[in-house]
DNA sequence: TTTATCCATGACACCGGTGTCATAATGGTG
DNA sequence: CACCATTATGACACCGGTGTCATGGATAAA
């Protein structure tokens, strides 16, 4: 079985290399009939273009890098079914690269990384899609970039993000809502924008209802799960111990519901928990976690889908969005006793 | 800023592109002064090849592909990372594709990627690691592959699996031991060959220890949380109810704990609950899984590796490796009362 | 010293597409 | 009908590497 080339396509077809080129790429000055001819070809001996030599003459890969370092693995799954579904909607592929480096070492890992694959653009996930510097170091090499799940407004680059402040404001406020007013808080992890973004929606939460906010309630995380068991504990011992705990991700959520159990107290009775994400694990515990459900896949498919539109022809202005997040009530929380 | 092509490095060096093309590929028959030249030249010009035109030249991309449908995401996630490690060290990169077909319309899906992708090789795993049809069009195709985690032996194809019936034996023989009798087992997808081999290991455990088998024990699960929780309401309605659940992964696990503890029994007083795989999630509940720990991130590692190893040389007799499962104990097992 | 062998190197075609430009055919206008 | 603009098509170079083969000089064997 031989190769099916653009070659073989033209002899077959009777015309030149050139004119088969214009039919697979639409381009115009092509009689009806001749493109017809070729189209029959196509069909006939199942030839598909070949991206290698097509990446060589335009000096592409049809590929789109996905940079990552987050401890939610969850949550790179769910970055990951977006970019997909984006990339399989326009014959791009997608190339996965997890980075754990900061600083320059991250900037000369890129830099590998876009000599050695020749990508036609990238995008950034929390929270590289936060570091600025990598921006410009990308703008300078002339790279194409989206970012996803990102505050950082100012860089003029496409950018999909959900409204983080908002959610956690949601969140906080149903808590109050219930009566709870000793909320205890547990950041992200600080390289993230989300992280601020996220205290800033609990402590206007807080304001709005009159509620004093307090040092003592405040608690670092990494958004890992271990960091949240450490931040459980410190919570869980201090006295008066709070009604409530909302941690900045359902890993942290969980972790305070794991330790609460341990110690035998009563989820939702004797301590609300409420988590961000709605990642799979707030539906796989007991009690199910009340969360806020961000549109992940949907921000990513969006971000990659502009990313694509914006390397095939560069755009004036670059897409930026920002979708809505969701409150889901589970039965971590409830009335304060 | 010029592009730096090996054409710009030759006439820098002064020698002809094939001279350079030598030294890049270590080729024999350059002599020390020559390669110390053009070496230098690299490095002045901060050269890197271009993996596209080499790709053309070679007809490669230096692209896996991997395969896969699964509903673990968490296994997804330890596959990949498996995969990248292998991939990194030979300067592959790899391409992540899920899939949910099956037959004739996988056939057509898996053809149409290898078309638009020219992949170098695939990692199949569960379940198409299984899949004697597709490893048939694949051999038919001429494209490498490597299966993880198939107990299908008879291909005669890169292969690395884990012992899942041996770590199914171990843990019930574990549950046996705490003096258990009645344990519940929940099946996997029947489409994964893990499902039959921790069956398998789940009786001659009991055949071991002088059990009965019962068929009113046994649930039919499909790896997914879902599934789980279907069977556990099967089972913890049984009547006498067992002492004791084994699932065949920790998904299907934690969705018993939960279903358990929603209708207030203890774990493990009054019910012991074992999972296999060892997924974050067992250490993320409480109480925490007794599960099988599978090298999952090793055992795609070698696989990969094998198969980058065999698209550069064709080997003689493709490497087939069973790596060792280990039995963790957490709070979920205990002695029957 | 002559001849055969080996080694280092380069010229050139080739991989399978796309871009540029020339050219022939077609159509519209004065 | 002559002239110019437009459309359809192909010839050919090019993208940046690798494979094949020829060549000339060095080395070994006769």
């Amino acid at each position: 079985m031989k190769k099916v080339t653009i070659n073989s396509v033209a002899s077959h077809a009777g015309v030149s290399k050139k004119t088969v080129s214009r039919v697979l790429n639409n381009e115009p000055n092509v009689s009806a009939a001749t493109r017809e001819k070729v189209l029959k070809v196509f069909k006939e001996l199942d030839y598909t273009p070949n991206p290698i030599a097509r990446g060589l003459a335009q000096n592409r890969s049809f590929i789109i890098g996905c940079i990552y370092d987050n401890p939610s693995k969850s949550y790179i799954t769910r970055v990951q079914t977006g970019a997909l579904a984006a990339c399989q909607e326009n014959n791009y592929n997608l190339l996965i690269h997890p980075c754990e480096l900061r600083g320059d070492a991250l900037i000369n890992n890129i830099d590998q990384l876009l000599q050695s694959s020749r990508l036609d653009g990238l995008v950034l996930t929390p929270p590289f899609s936060d570091f600025a510097e990598l921006a410009d170091f990308l703008k300078s090499k002339n790279i194409p970039y989206a970012r996803v799940a990102s505050a950082v407004l100012e860089d003029d680059s496409i950018s999909v993000r959900s409204n983080d402040e908002q959610g956690a404001f949601e969140i906080t406020e149903h808590l109050i809502s219930l009566g709870h007013t000793a909320i205890a808080f547990i950041k992200g992890h600080p390289d993230h924008s989300a992280t601020e973004q996220r205290f800033m929606g609990y402590r206007r939460a807080l304001a709005t209802h009159g509620i004093e906010f307090e040092e003592r309630l405040v608690e670092e995380g990494n958004f890992s799960y271990h960091s949240g068991v450490d931040s459980a504990r410190s919570i869980l011992d201090l006295s008066p111990r709070p009604t409530a705990v909302f941690a900045s991700n359902d890993y942290m959520a969980a972790a305070v519901l794991k330790l609460a159990t341990q110690r035998s107290l009563k989820v939702p009775e004797d301590i609300s928990i409420a988590g961000f994400d709605n990642a799979p694990i707030a539906r796989h515990i007991w009690p199910g976690l009340t969360t806020i459900a961000q549109p992940v896949e949907e921000m990513t498919k969006q971000a990659v889908t502009q990313l694509i539109a914006s390397i095939v022809e560069p755009q004036e202005k670059p897409y930026q969005a920002t979708l809505e997040a969701k409150l889901i009530t589970r039965e971590s929380t409830a009335a304060v006793k």
